[in-house]
RNA sequence: GGAGAGGUAGCGAAGUGGCCGUACCGCGCCCGACUCGAAAUCGGGUUACGGGCGAAUAACCCGUACGUGGGUUCGAAUCCCACCCUCUCCGCCA
């Protein structure tokens, strides 16, 4: 969420910088009109109120004195009268403006690219070399499946579609994967966390998923409006909601492993195979609450933490600054990680690394305060992947495959399996 | 699921219709005194948000907030209703 003071004095520059985002042009003068409004009736119901207030303390110096307060006391019913329906419109333009304010997109930052969608990110750097191969590369699930790790199939049958079933090796291969993720998190000093993965509207509300997004969640049927984590990063960042950290503290960073839940709804038909796109999936993720000032510098950090997991499983990746038109809600910020995929022949999403300024300190509420200070401030939030374990698993299997379609492990991952070092179908 | 207790500032905690949100008291924190310095002690200070303004996250005036939402009343932390959360006991349960 924007600062209130801030869209009020800067309307146009917030509807330019908005404009980055090639989307819908928030409706400037709508806000206007609702502010405006809320003011006036905050004005004269605020007059009435103190003449109230002024008349109630009359009114116990005269009934305690014993004398009639008849008069005053008619008078006060009529302006209580009027306060009460001024309240209840200013209940609803209040609710009306905040409800503006949260479906108002970051604004992109200055070093946030221009352009519309992905064909307008540019690349920021590559590492790693493609393996070659003298044969056609195949897709992981055309490996997973020959080897007898991954269904789909059952899946369909326990679910539907955009799920998998893992088995034997798969299975242990995707918790090894995890493990390392963590141990990779804990070495750059993240401390593990194992959040709720149902929560409730207020803390969808705090990350930037509700109110807008609510067809992208899985939500469930019940008295309490429960929803399913799409991310971790919900749970990680909502932890401090309401709270005011210790300036000292910063920066206050989390990792954990979850499962992730995401509707996809409109995304028919695109990734129709395959792991790439479930509607649950494991990721371990990273959040940090930095000190306004270094933000920037954190997010090349954790940007740093999540390609040094790519970077010891010696998979090939790139990494690209997402356009105006391309970036999330909360973000300001925005660097995708890409893993090669030589099964598919592209480089895929695998991390995406933000920052999300106070946009979302100010939804929840989260503030830090240095010791002594007056006032506290709003620390700024960033969140990335490190990384999302199924596609992992995906660029393992494409990048690890032999001709005769064996898979060799990366080396990092071999203690996590006992050993284990290659895949075939003898392996269970 | 049943019975009971509770939710007030960073923490503990008082307050049961107007003199108690200008929130008792204590802890913590900040400033000062004492001290070579510190501890102890003593004195002072210490909620947030909104409106009027404004360059100001400065003063000043006003308003609002005692878990959340309603209601009663001229006036509610206080009375009534619903809900949420925490604790204790009982039942059930991985």
């Amino acid at each position: 969420m924007l600062d209130l003071k801030f869209v009020q004095k800067n309307l146009d520059a917030v509807a330019r910088s908005l404009q980055k985002r090639c989307k819908t042009e928030p409706d400037v003068a709508e806000f206007a009109r609702l502010d405006e409004k809320r003011k006036a009736l905050i004005g004269e119901g605020e007059a009435l109120k103190a003449e109230r207030n002024q008349a109630s303390a009359e009114i116990a110096k005269k009934k305690r004195a014993g004398e009639d307060a008849a008069d005053i006391l008619a008078r006060m019913g009529q302006v209580s009268e009027r306060v009460k329906t001024l309240d209840t419109e200013l209940v609803d333009i209040e609710a009306a403006e905040r409800d503006w304010l949260l479906k108002v997109p970051n604004i992109p930052d200055e070093s946030t690219p221009e352009g519309r969608g992905e064909e307008d990110n540019p690349v920021q750097r590559t590492w790693g070399e493609k393996p070659s191969f003298d044969f056609k590369p195949k897709e992981h699930w055309e490996l997973g499946q020959a080897l007898g790790g991954l269904d789909f199939e059952r899946a369909v049958k326990l679910a539907g579609s955009r799920f998998c079933v893992s088995f034997g090796w798969a299975a242990r291969l995707e918790r090894a994967i995890s493990t390392f993720m963590l141990d990779c998190a804990a070495e750059n000093g993240y401390t593990e966390v194992r959040p709720p993965l149902i929560v409730n509207k207020a803390t969808m509300t705090g990350t930037g998923q509700l109110p807008k997004f609510e067809e992208d969640l899985f939500k469930l049927r019940g008295e309490q409006e429960y929803y399913l984590i799409p991310t971790a990063e919900v749970p990680l960042t909502n932890l401090h909601a309401g709270e005011v950290l210790d300036e000292a503290q910063l920066p206050v960073t989390y990792c954990a492993l979850t499962p992730c839940f995401r509707s996809e709804a409109g995304s028919y038909g695109k990734d129709t195979k395959g792991l790439i796109r479930q509607h649950q999936f494991y990721k371990v993720e990273l959040v940090r609450f930095a000190h306004p000032g270094k933000s920037f510098d954190e997010l090349e950090k954790l940007t740093g933490h999540a390609e040094m997991v790519l970077q010891r499983l010696g998979l090939s990746y790139r990494v690209i600054t997402l356009c105006g038109g391309d970036l999330g809600f909360s973000s300001c910020k925005t660097y995708d990680i890409e893993v090669w995929l030589p099964g598919q022949n592209k480089y895929r999403e695998i991390s995406s690394c933000s920052n999300c300024l106070d946009f979302q300190a100010r939804r929840a509420n989260i503030r830090f305060k240095a010791r002594g200070a007056k006032k506290a401030e709003f620390p700024h939030t960033l969140n990335g992947s490190g990384l999302a374990v199924g596609r992992t698993l995906v660029a393992v299997l494409e990048n690890g495959q032999q001709a005769d379609g064996s898979i060799v492990i990366p080396e990092a991952l071999r203690p996590y399996l006992g050993g284990l070092s290659r895949i075939d179908a003898a392996t269970k």
